[in-house]
DNA sequence: ATTAAACA
DNA sequence: CACTGTTTAATA
């Protein structure tokens, strides 16, 4: 039963179910069932037993029935699952077209890596199942002269493929460690470094740079999920730290109700951090947006230091919160932070610190966002999101004449009162625009927006709340809102 | 899972 | 500023 359900969902979601070439294989296939792969195969285990029958419909491949079965073997895994990614399970099925095409044998899956619908994952699929099947088969004694016959199709490995694999298995090893890439996996590889205790060892440090380091220093905590009661927590302490004058929020995907998180993201805002920097250029139109990003020098902004950098990361970092640095800007800082826990197991302040430098407990990803008090809504907003959301937001303002950024919703004013000439009227937006932002004598002054709810009123949209703001909110609006155009930017 | 494009 | 590498978004 999974064997006809394997080609028939295979040909039913295809377009190519059409193409005589598959026709002819699927006659062929009735002619000669199975037998050239009597020896090609060890143990019958069961999934290989299945495979091979859903092969035998349709997917024959001359030279490389072996990686099409494993390849169906796949796909039809992902399609049971219990939650089917169409996605994948589709790639696979790409893939097997692919191989389809190959009109030689492949000895291993890097023979594959130029070709088009097989990536790195199905190369490194394949190369798996090659090395533990010739593991498997020595381990069985079976290296006989039964089994020599069929050593140039499959099975046995000869040495140098052997060899092949097993660097490539290191390389992709090392790549799914968080901040390295197949580049400096390679490079790793290179330099003798075979797993991830070798690079723990700190032998290979040289060959690291930036964040790749720190990433490394705490691989298996950072890609954990945070589950939301970790980030109140962590809310807690800084609070308790930070004092009174300080206002402190959770944002992102905890405000917007999420389960886990993949980071723990922060707001603060404090009544000595006011600035509130102007938009660069007046306007960002649609159609020529490639715009210069204005020549402001980066060192003279980042020169000046705020309460973030001077007092709060400092103090958290003292405090035994924060454990290192990942990345900063003028208002943010995003890093590591090592779990507190609840107020009862927080400790000594010295206690964290010596943990934090033993790399004892659990790390998280974090960052704070510094921000003025009378930007707290439009920043809520922004750090809040989801990315469509703001976006969305992004585009609305746009089309009333206004721009809204972080800091808040900006109305384009001209000085003079004489009226700008029309140029383009604006496209679905009946609202007269205060003036034309394209002209060059005005400025971007903020209008009242310190909360959410000023803002969303001000571009005419109902409060959303926070556990709707995503695409399916978005899709919504345009699909019920006939006369509005789409929200969202092509 | 793959790819192309965006991002650092 | 180009280059390299990493992350993200789309895919039917």
């Amino acid at each position: 039963m999974p064997s006809a359900k394997t080609w028939k969902s295979l040909g039913q979601s295809q377009p190519w179910t059409g193409n005589p070439s598959l026709h002819g294989k699927r006659m062929l296939a009735r002619h000669f069932p199975l037998n050239h792969r009597i020896f090609s195969r060890s143990t019958g285990s069961t999934i290989r037993h299945l495979s091979s029958q859903a092969s035998s419909n349709v997917f024959k491949s001359k030279h490389n029935q072996e990686i099409v079965d494993l390849l169906l073997t796949y796909k039809e895994e992902e399609e049971r699952s219990d939650e089917p990614n169409y996605y994948r399970a589709q790639a696979f099925a790409k893939a097997v077209y692919a191989v389809l095409k190959v009109d030689r044998p492949i000895r291993t899956g890097l023979d594959l890596r130029e070709v088009q619908g097989v990536g790195p994952g199905i190369v490194t699929k394949i190369n798996a199942h090659l090395l533990a099947s010739d593991a498997d088969l020595r381990d069985k004694g079976c290296a006989t002269t039964l089994f020599l016959a069929r050593v140039s199709l499959t099975g046995l490995l000869d040495p140098e493929s052997y060899k092949l694999l097993m660097d490539h298995r290191t390389v992709s090893e090392l790549d799914k460690i968080p901040g390295i890439g197949p580049v400096t996996a390679k490079k790793l590889a290179e330099a003798g470094c075979q797993c991830l205790e070798d690079l723990k060892s700190g032998r290979f440090v040289h060959l690291l740079k930036g964040k790749q380091g720190i990433k490394l220093k705490y691989a298996g905590h950072l890609e954990c999920a945070i589950r939301r009661n970790e980030a109140e927590e962590v809310l807690h302490f800084c609070r308790e730290s930070l004092g009174p004058e300080y206002d402190v929020n959770l944002v992102g995907e905890y405000r917007r109700g999420f389960v886990s998180l993949s980071e723990i993201r922060m707001m603060i805002s404090h009544p000595d951090f006011v600035h509130i920097p102007l938009p660069h250029k007046p306007v960002q139109q649609p159609t020529a947006s490639v715009a210069k990003k204005p020549r402001t020098t980066r060192k003279s902004k980042e020169g000046k230091t705020n309460l973030l950098h001077s007092d709060i990361v400092p103090l958290l970092l003292q405090r035994g919160l924060l454990a290192d640095t990942l990345s900063v800007d003028t208002t943010s800082w995003k890093g590591v932070a090592r779990l507190p826990g609840p107020v009862e197991v927080w400790g000594d302040r010295v206690d964290r610190i010596s943990s934090i430098g033993k790399v004892d407990g659990d790390f998280r990803k974090i960052s704070l966002h510094l921000v003025p008090q009378r930007s707290q809504g439009s920043s809520m907003i922004v750090l809040t999101g989801d990315d469509h959301f703001v976006q969305d937001i992004c585009y609305r303002a746009q089309q009333r004449g206004m721009l809204f950024n972080e800091y808040g919703l900006w109305k384009w004013t001209v000085p003079s009162p004489i009226s700008t000439p029309e140029m383009e009227p604006s496209s679905s937006s009946s609202l007269p625009a205060p003036s034309d932002p394209t002209t060059d004598t005005g400025y971007w002054s903020l209008i009242n927006s310190t909360t959410e709810s000023d803002i969303f009123q001000e571009l005419e949209m109902p409060f959303v709340d926070p556990t709707k703001r995503n695409f399916s909110f978005i899709s919504y609006r345009t699909k019920t809102t006939s006369k509005k155009k789409r929200s969202i930017l092509p």
